[in-house]
DNA sequence: ATGGTGACGACGG
DNA sequence: ACCGTCGCCACCA
């Protein structure tokens, strides 16, 4: 069931504009769940029902700034790639973002 | 219950 | 910059 924490998790995650990123961790701490990153991820993997369409969940990378690699094939995360580069978002060599330049700040609440 | 797992992250070497 | 370790905690078998 989806429970208040993954609905806090989601209505940030919403708010990420175009064009830019946030950090798992970044996520959390926004959601009023600060050191549960591990939660964001979970929450994100959960995401399957239409009425969750509307969550830009390619937005949210690790803070390295990488693609953050599943467990099994990694099919997702090359559409998380793509994803990204349509909206703009450049990747180093390495398969990095800048966070110091792409990532999101929150706006006054 | 309970132990293993994992879309993470901070830290130390 | 690159690991390994540890803390974190919801899920699931």
């Amino acid at each position: 069931m989806r429970s208040p924490a993954y609905r806090a998790i989601y209505d940030i995650v919403r708010r990420i504009p175009r064009g830019r990123v946030a950090t798992y961790g970044q996520v959390a701490t926004l959601a009023g769940l600060p050191g549960r990153a591990r939660q964001v991820g979970y929450a994100l993997h959960a995401l399957r029902d239409p009425e969750d369409r509307d969550v830009p969940w390619h937005r949210v990378i690790n803070a390295r700034g990488e693609i953050s690699p599943r467990a099994g094939a990694g099919l997702e995360e090359h559409a998380q790639h793509q994803l990204l580069q349509a909206e703009g978002v450049t990747f180093d060599p390495h398969g990095r973002v800048d966070l110091t330049r792409a990532r999101w700040e929150l706006e006054a609440p």
